[in-house]
Formats: C-alpha cells, sequence, structure tokens
DNA sequence: CGCATAGTTGACTACGCTCAACCCTGGTGG
DNA sequence: CCACCAGGGTTGAGCGTAGTCAACTATGCG
C-alpha cells in the first residue's frame, strides 16, 4: 500500500538517489530557510515540525510518526518554512526532492501514494484546527481524545510521551491540561491511570464528532 | 501552469466526465458525511469549508477562492469530513473522484498541478495553525496581515468581505477584530480607511515571519 | 427616507496563562 | 538499600485578555 516506505521496489533511478539517514533526539534535521532540497518519510521515530512565533514560543505544526512522510510542501518550495527536530531517536527515508519530482511522472503509483500522504496531512491539519477552536481546555482535549480513539477504534487512548509535549500539539500549557484531565475525570467522562486514559462516555464514536449534529 | 484550470485540454476520457456548475450564495456545496464523489476546483467565487464544533460553533477550515481547489482529501476518503457553502455566487469545476483517480495515472503534469495545490493547502493550513497559537489578539492580526501583504507584495491588504467572515477566519469574534484594527491603528504599525488596510511598520517583509528569526 | 446589516464601543464574566510551591517517579551513586 | 536529585506532573493564587451581551453608530440598498 505505501510504495513510499519501500523506495527499493521502485526504478532503479529512484533507488539510487534515495539515502537513509538516522537522526538522535533533540537533533535538528533543517531549520526554516534553509534550502528545502529533501522529502522524507519517517521510517521510525517521531520528528516534530514547528514554527517560532515570538521569542521563545514554538508552535507545532505537525508531528510526523513512523511512516509518515513530511515536508511534503518543500516540493514546491524553495527554502522549509518550518524547523524539524527529532524527538526521539529516528530512522529516516530521505528522497531528494529534484530526483522525485521527475520520477513521479512516470511511478503514478508513487504519485498517488503521495498524494495520499498529502491528504492525509490535510486532513489531520484540520483536525487540529478545528481543536484550536475550541476555547474550554477540558472540552478540547475530550474532542482531541475522541478523535484519537476513532482512529484506532478503541476506547483507552495511551499517551506515548509526556504529557507537556501533548499539551504543546494542543497549543495549551502542560498545567492547563493537567487540570482538564482531572476535570474530565471527576465528571466522569475518562478514568486514567498516569498517561492511560480510557473513554467512558458511551457516546464517544458518533457524539460530537462534527458529522450531522447540527442539522437536525 | 495550473491545469487543473483548462481540463479541455486534456484527454477526451476526462473532458467528457468533468463538469461544471454554478452556486448560489448561502447554498451548500456539500456537507460533512455526504457521500465524497468530487474533487471541486473554484473557477470564481468563494467557497467556505467549516466543521461545526459544538451546538452552533462553526469552524472555518479553509476559504477557497478562485482558481483553487478543495476537496482533495476527499479523494481517499468515503465521506466528506467538512461542510461546504459558497459565501458569494460561485462557478465550480466538478471532477468525479473515480475519474480522477484512474486518469492521474496518465497524466503527470495534472498529478504534479494536483499536488502541488495541496502543498499549498498545507502550507496554508499551517499559517492558520501558526496564526492561532497568537493568543493576543492584535499581535495575531498584526501577522496575518503581514502574511497577506507579503504573499501579494504589497504594504496595503484589502479585505474582500465582511470583517465579520474574516474574523472568523482568525478565528476571534468581530468585536475583538475590531478591537485589535483600532489598536495597531493607536499603535501607529497601521493605517485604515474602513477594509483598506496599509502597513506602515517597516520591517514589515522581514521582521517576525518565522524565517530565521530565533538562529540568531 | 427608512430598514437591515455591518461595525464599533462599553461593562462584565470567564477562562487560560504565569509564577510558584509541592508531589511523585525513576535513575544514580554512595 | 537508601539518599539524593532531576524531570515530569499536580495544585494553588492572581492577572490579563478574549468572549458575551447590549447599546449605539455607520453604511448600503430598496
Amino acid at each position: 500500500m505505501d510504495l513510499l516506505l519501500s523506495p527499493d521496489c521502485l526504478t532503479p533511478a529512484l533507488r539510487d538517489a534515495v539515502t537513509y539517514r538516522t537522526i538522535a533526539a533533540g537533533q535538528t534535521l533543517f531549520q526554516a530557510g534553509d534550502a528545502a532540497s529533501n522529502l522524507f518519510v519517517v521510517e521510525m521515530g517521531r520528528i516534530q515540525l514547528f514554527r517560532c512565533a515570538g521569542e521563545d514560543k514554538l508552535v507545532t505544526l505537525e508531528l510526523a510518526r513512523a511512516q509518515e512522510s513530511f515536508a511534503e510542501a518543500a516540493l514546491f518550495m524553495e527554502t522549509y518554512a518550518c524547523t524539524a527536530i527529532a524527538e526521539v531517536d529516528s530512522r529516516l527515508i530521505v528522497y531528494p526532492k529534484s530526483t522525485l519530482l521527475a520520477v513521479l511522472a512516470d511511478l503514478p503509483k508513487l504519485a498517488e501514494a503521495l498524494m495520499e500522504q498529502m491528504a492525509r496531512k490535510i486532513q489531520s491539519l484540520e483536525i487540529s484546527l478545528e481543536l484550536r477552536d475550541i476555547r474550554v481546555a477540558h472540552r478540547r482535549v475530550l474532542q482531541y481524545l475522541r478523535y484519537q480513539a476513532q482512529s484506532q477504534n478503541q476506547t483507552v487512548v495511551s499517551f506515548d510521551r509526556p504529557l507537556k509535549d501533548t499539551a504543546g500539539e494542543l497549543g495549551m500549557t502542560p498545567e492547563t491540561l493537567s487540570r482538564a484531565l482531572t476535570r474530565l475525570e471527576h465528571e466522569g467522562v475518562i478514568t486514567r491511570k498516569q498517561r492511560l486514559i480510557t473513554l467512558t462516555d458511551p457516546s464517544v464514536f458518533n457524539e460530537p464528532t462534527l458529522t450531522d449534529s447540527s442539522v437536525a
């Protein structure tokens, strides 16, 4: 299904051009303003993409996890618009932009895979955007948990990194996230064991997921 | 440059499949949950894509203007995830999803055009996301104005629709936007004549546009 | 000329941020 | 084995800013 993950199966031209690289936690892959020369796929690990808004404020734009691509926009831009650092030790597949663009013409399957990735990213950015518009913290967190649960078809969500980081992704401070979680617990819609959260609300999968609640 | 706008130049298969449609201001094109059957390009007009978060709260996810595509994510999904309504009378090019996917394989140029559109969208969603993280209203508005000015290489920004709508796009209420604008005017960084705003700040094009401010 | 809508301004409220203290966990070394 | 330490996590108090509601003004159109 995902050709981007196994470029060896493709044409020799691409196989020769693709490289691999490992990157240690905390290391910077590229910075905003750097010449955009590659598109990346995460083989394993986690890459955080962010911008600097004001002095010391970081805005997380994306979080690329295993098997996800990032920096697609770089394909059509001169420079990267955001900075990428590894949250944990990671291994990446590196597609040189020029080669990739050239090769895409001959590989509809690869083009489709790439487009699907981009579509997914659009989808996920839109969800982030939607979440930001929920101002009341515990509501936002709840909606976030619902999306997470939904995408895994489970009622239990497990954070694989410090709450601190998740808070950033949600656009709130760790303190606020903490309070939101305890509040949700008090209200009885979730139960918690450290970073393991269970949604007890029965209407997890259908209620306010935005589909058609407002039409009625 | 943009093949998506002139499908007639393409293969007969596509030419036959593509249709056109006009839609009046305020009309709904599709709703969240509807079967995703088409991808659209705006020939003229303006389409607003949004979700409903909570009872009566609309979150604008995208605003597709002339020559922009939307609902790309629908190519890889069963149903639309958001609702689309026309802000003004509009004319659309309608690409049936199935045909498009089939044809893309034979038309690298078209695929590339589509990918570029998607890359742009990702870019613009990331900017929206960044803006949302600027909590202080007048700062957010200023940054927004800078992006607008930048993308048109001008120091003057003109709103082509009610402030009310722009406020929604920025994730704030009309009252707050109004106050933010008057404040910016008082601070002397902009001047205003109704919906025509001029940035007087000389450092419009380089200062905090996020490129490399943090490296130094 | 008046009506509807957009925009402005004010007073009040509510929620999240900040800062600070405290707790709890895991890892390290004596 | 325990003391210690560092980091994440929690809780509290006070502040600031955007939302809300409401009244008023300006604008554009019949």
